[in-house]
DNA sequence: TGTACATCAGTGAACGCGCGTTCACTGATGTAC
DNA sequence: TGTACATCAGTGAACGCGCGTTCACTGATGTAC
């Protein structure tokens, strides 16, 4: 295999296409919102022409669909390696998986629209994008598992606690990102602060 | 004043075109989702030219600001009224009031989304819509208050109880609205069911 | 090692489309006298 | 009550745009012999 010499400038096959276009699309996502995706913009900014894409996408919706589920997985993992960071402690856990799942959606708030906006129209056609959401979900379920076996989380079907936990942290994320927070609370008081403050009430 | 009458077709003048802008618009958002909302569908809709919307908004946004400006005010009434079923009973006033946000949900998904998902970019240019959704809000802070005062609710700052609250109810519409209700949860029970499950647990 | 060939990834031109917005206009309304 | 006129609401043609998708193609890759 030849390896691509330095001034030889972008090769035919691009090698990890796919990829490439994930990361493009994320990152577009990101600086511009998501009016500003679309498939063209995205091999533009990849640098391969528009058509390009259909090689790796049969069409925009799994291509949004697999940046969707991207955003479930980077959510899976941060529930996952914050609870490790307090092992012993599940109300700690817990309080801190909130406030990560809300650093998130402030990070990548267009990213969280996508995965819950319905811009997606038929997500049943993308098997993975429903197992990557359920995934992140029972993470936290596990979470209040565990929670429950240290007699620090009330009693009750975890999974029915993990949703209202879930609902909870979501609708919160919802609310900070559109800035639907009340001034005398928002203005007060930092999105952490927020974020704990109602994990408290649970 | 001339009464068109039945059989006149279309006067020059509509009369309320605003109105019907907005009732158009809400229809096309309920029936066909937001990809399908443009001006020139609703005027469509309305029998209108696609110039006309401009004779009663700036632009687009504008008119999609006004709808999601609706919704708020929808939203308060629903609250309002529901609460006052059952006057002498804060609990259920909050359960009730919490449904009521969910059944909105279900029944305007699309119009939830144009309210809390960033389509409006630039919210700040629309006071009213503000205003709207703090009077809502408001209209769930005194909720609280009152359940305070009659001992049914914890302490604490009611406005920051409230916001939790909104958070959860609102969380769970979205989730409930994007089918991300784990199956074992979504399919077992009513969507009613779910709500008051999680209103329990705060 | 060399060659023929099937397969695959990316190109660039072209398609048709619906959109938001502008503009000069026309028809209706209401007010001043 | 009647008339002139300013104001307002709606028209329809036109603009330029970016989009998703298709297509015949070309360049690169890898495999069989």
């Amino acid at each position: 295999m030849d390896i691509p010499s330095a001034d030889a400038p972008t090769p035919y096959h691009h090698g990890d296409l796919r990829n490439a276009l994930l990361q493009a699309g994320l990152e577009l996502l990101t600086e511009e919102g998501a009016h500003a995706l679309s498939l063209r913009a995205i091999a533009r900014r990849v640098g391969v022409s528009h058509a390009a894409p259909y090689r790796h996408f049969p069409d925009k919706e799994a291509l949004l669909a697999a940046i969707a589920e991207q955003g479930f997985l980077t959510l899976a993992t941060a529930v996952r390696e914050t609870s490790a960071h307090a092992p012993t402690d599940p109300a700690a856990q817990l309080a801190d998986v909130g406030w990560a799942y809300v650093q998130f959606a402030l990070q990548h708030p267009a990213q969280l629209r996508l995965m819950f906006s319905g811009v997606i129209r038929t997500p049943q056609a993308y098997p993975n994008l429903r197992m990557a959401g359920e995934a992140a979900f029972e993470q936290l379920a596990a979470l209040l598992r565990a929670g429950q076996r240290a007699q620090v989380i009330r009693e009750g079907d975890p999974r029915q606690l993990a949703l209202a936990a879930w609902a909870l942290v979501h609708g919160l994320a919802v609310l900070l990102i559109e800035q639907q927070i009340p001034p005398d609370i928002g203005a007060g008081f930092s999105p952490e602060w927020i974020t704990r403050m109602c994990g408290d009430l649970l």
